[in-house]
Parts: C-alpha cells; sequence; structure tokens
DNA sequence: CGACCTGTTGATTCTGCTCAATCAACGTGG
DNA sequence: CCACGTTGATTGAGCAGAATCAACAGGTCG
C-alpha cells in the first residue's frame, strides 16, 4: 500500500493553493506526507470517513464501481488540492492513485469547521462543474471542458499534463476509450490542441477550446 | 416574485428530514416562509449567496444557461430539502420554482457551522449521486435511477409525483423532451411503471427500476 | 372558438459504441 | 541482440441508440 512516511514543514507552495486551505493547515497539527503507489488505493467504498487528505505531488481519481463492472469516475485530484469530503460519515467512492502520489492527512478540529465548510464547497462546486460538462451533447465538447479545466487547474493556460491514462479520461467523461483517442483526434485536426507526447498536449487555441467548452 | 409572506413556527414536519437540518432550525432566529410563484427565481447566476433555503411546499430547479442557449439543470429540491450551498460568495446557478413554493430563508450563525457542513455535504453526495446517473449510458437507465430516486425522495417506495415537465426532466438527465416520452413509454410496455396521470407515476416494480438503474 | 402549450408519435439522420485489427513502447528471457 | 508477450493508444467497419425534424393530439386560457 504506502510506501514510505516523511515528516515535512506544513506549507507546501501550490499555483492556487486555497486560502481556506492555509488555514485549515494551520489549524491542524503538522502531519507526515505518505507516500503510496500507483493504483495502491487510499480509501476504499465503504470506509469510515473523516480525515481530509491533500495531495503533495501526483494525482488520485476517485471512483465507484457500478453492479455491471463498470466503473464512473467522479473527479480527480491534483496537487494542491483536497478530497475526502463525504455526508454521514461513509465514504460512497473510492480513492486511487493516478501516480506515485504524496498525501498528507489533515484531521480538522472542532474550531477548523469554518475552512472546511469552504473548501467542502470547492468540491461541491467541482462535482457541479462536472456535471454540467456530462449534460453535455457532443464528446467533443465534453474533451474540450475536460482539457480547459485541467489547463486552469495546472496554472498553465497553454499546455496540460495528463497524470491519468485514455482508460481514466472515458470513465470520467462517460465515453470509451476509443472515442477518446477519436475526439482527441479531431481537436488535432481542427488545430485546437497538438500532442507533444501522448500524455502531454499543447494547447493552441484555448479560446477556441472555450469556445467549444462553453 | 414573491406574492405573499407569512410567520409561522419553525419545525415542519417530513417524512425524511436531515437531523442536522433541525439543529440548523433550533440556531437559527425563526424566519418567515416567503411563497412564490411558478417560474419565478430565488436567486440569479452571479448573486451574492450566503443565507440558506429551505422548502415549505413546492419544489425548485438549479438551473445553469449554457452559451448556446441550452440549460443544464444540476437538481431538483423537494420540500424538507435545503439548497443555496455556493463556494466562494456566488452562487454559480440559478434557482427557480417549478410550482407555487414556499421557502422559509436560514441565515446560519457561525456556532451553527457544524450543522451546515453535514447539510453541504449532503448536496454533494446528491451532486455526485447525479454524475453518476448522467455518466450511464443508456437513456432507460437514467430514467429509472431518477424515478427511483424521486420515489425515495418522497417518501413513497410505490408512486413518484412530478413536481416538474417533460422539459426539466430533459435537462436534467440531458436528453431530450421526445426522449423523455419515449422512455417512459418503454418504461410503462415493460410494466415498470404505469401512468396515472402525466404527473403521476406509479411504480409497478421498484426492485426491477433499481436493477435498471444500478 | 382559435391560439397556445405540453406531451406524444413518426421518419430520418448521425453520433458514438461495439467489435476488431493494428501499432508503438517497454520489459523479459533466451 | 532479437523474439516474444504485454500494455496503452490509435484506427477501421458496422450497427444501435438517441437527436433532429416534423406532425399531431389533448388540454387550457384568452
Amino acid at each position: 500500500m504506502f510506501v514510505h512516511t516523511s515528516h515535512a514543514p506544513a506549507s507546501p507552495a501550490f499555483p492556487h493553493t486555497h486560502p481556506d486551505l492555509t488555514g485549515l493547515l494551520t489549524q491542524c497539527r503538522p502531519s507526515a506526507v505518505t507516500l503510496y503507489n500507483v493504483d495502491s488505493v487510499v480509501y476504499a467504498q465503504g470506509d469510515a470517513a473523516g480525515p481530509l487528505y491533500l495531495i503533495a505531488f501526483g494525482a488520485v481519481r476517485l471512483c465507484r464501481l457500478t453492479s455491471d463492472g463498470r466503473r464512473q469516475i467522479s473527479g480527480f485530484v491534483l496537487p494542491g488540492e483536497i478530497f475526502g469530503f463525504e455526508a454521514r460519515g461513509e465514504h460512497h467512492f473510492y480513492a486511487e492513485c493516478l501516480d506515485a502520489t504524496g498525501i498528507r492527512v489533515l484531521r480538522p478540529s472542532g474550531d477548523a469547521s469554518a475552512s472546511t465548510l469552504n473548501l467542502a464547497l470547492e468540491t461541491l462546486t467541482r462535482a457541479q462543474e462536472h456535471l454540467l460538462v456530462l449534460g453535455r451533447r457532443t464528446v467533443v465538447e465534453r474533451m474540450a471542458a475536460f482539457l480547459v479545466d485541467l489547463a486552469q487547474r495546472q496554472g498553465d493556460e497553454k499546455s496540460v499534463v495528463l497524470a491519468m491514462q485514455r482508460n481514466d479520461i472515458a470513465d470520467y467523461l462517460g465515453m470509451t476509450v476509443e472515442t477518446v483517442s477519436r475526439v482527441i483526434g479531431k481537436l488535432k485536426a481542427m488545430r485546437m490542441i497538438r500532442l507533444r507526447t501522448t500524455r502531454e498536449i499543447e494547447l493552441l487555441n484555448p479560446s477556441g477550446l472555450m469556445a467549444l467548452s462553453e
């Protein structure tokens, strides 16, 4: 499961750190960064919820399996972002690492609930935005929205590093891997993007992508 | 906009009142029930957020318009449920009444933030469940999930009263009105449901519907 | 009554899925 | 070093499902 644990000071500097996050960090006792391997499980569906998880590096996917064996990914979590919010003290999704990932566990005290609420609301907003994406008609629009969102969260307007593979993108956007490939190909043909590698995408026309995803 | 305002004692008895809701109610000064007409707007996209809204009767849809004029409904809110949670102090969706609707405004004080957090997490869970529904492949599955969800929230296993029209269901489930009609027809042919009226649906085979929706 | 709105049904089009093959990158062992 | 297996990504052909376009039915309200 976990590989190694290291203690480190509590304030990572990420491009888009949420103000309430630093507030929450100062209210929690400094916690260790735990290292997880690829595909290792941070928590399982049905596990007791409570602590929150801050990603130091790497990335995480939040998933649910349906009874017919398919998987829906409700979200990806990137460095500097928090996950683990759940209602009724139980995880309704499970969390897996996309990569070798460093995670800091936060145990909010009672007086941190204001910060906690704000961060939970951020998570809610993310879910609602994802919901809008899935509501779109065409796969091209969904993919465009996905790329624009990732670019913004990574703080680079013009390029995206995909921490996840086509498989994961498909389950996140509600399409198949083949369609993911084809759509990326189509966006390439439209001169919207360029593939440096399969994992690095250059956004040639960010505003055009935003118009598509809108 | 609003029709009439009446003062009333603070504890409505709904079948599925959340425990944190009663907690929150006792911590807020009793507030009036405001009556809204059909299609009237509770708050607009971009409005300042802050207060929460508890539905006494009627129903509300939460929507976002896309630039191409389409509408995505992120959720419906039924009597006894709360809406109005937003990150960053601003509404990213707008709220409209499906019907003549009575709404109680709640202004949580600082010491109510624990209850508030829990209710916000309930909203998050609802969004995530909706996300799973939209991720399903077939429209029949989506419709089945929708009906089962509504039945559970209305506290009646075997029948559903649709507060919304086909139009709204379509925008909620990411399909067209025509498809909504056809899918309902198909579920009828499968002996899963029966239409008492266009707005009242009897669930003939709840467990079958749940199996469909997984 | 006629105009309008909501809901249903029919015909056709087309998007995206399924099933498959192919390709590229990588590691292993002979 | 190369043959081989594996995994991830791309591409192709055919098909099913849902959208689109269009007509029509029933109800309500002026």
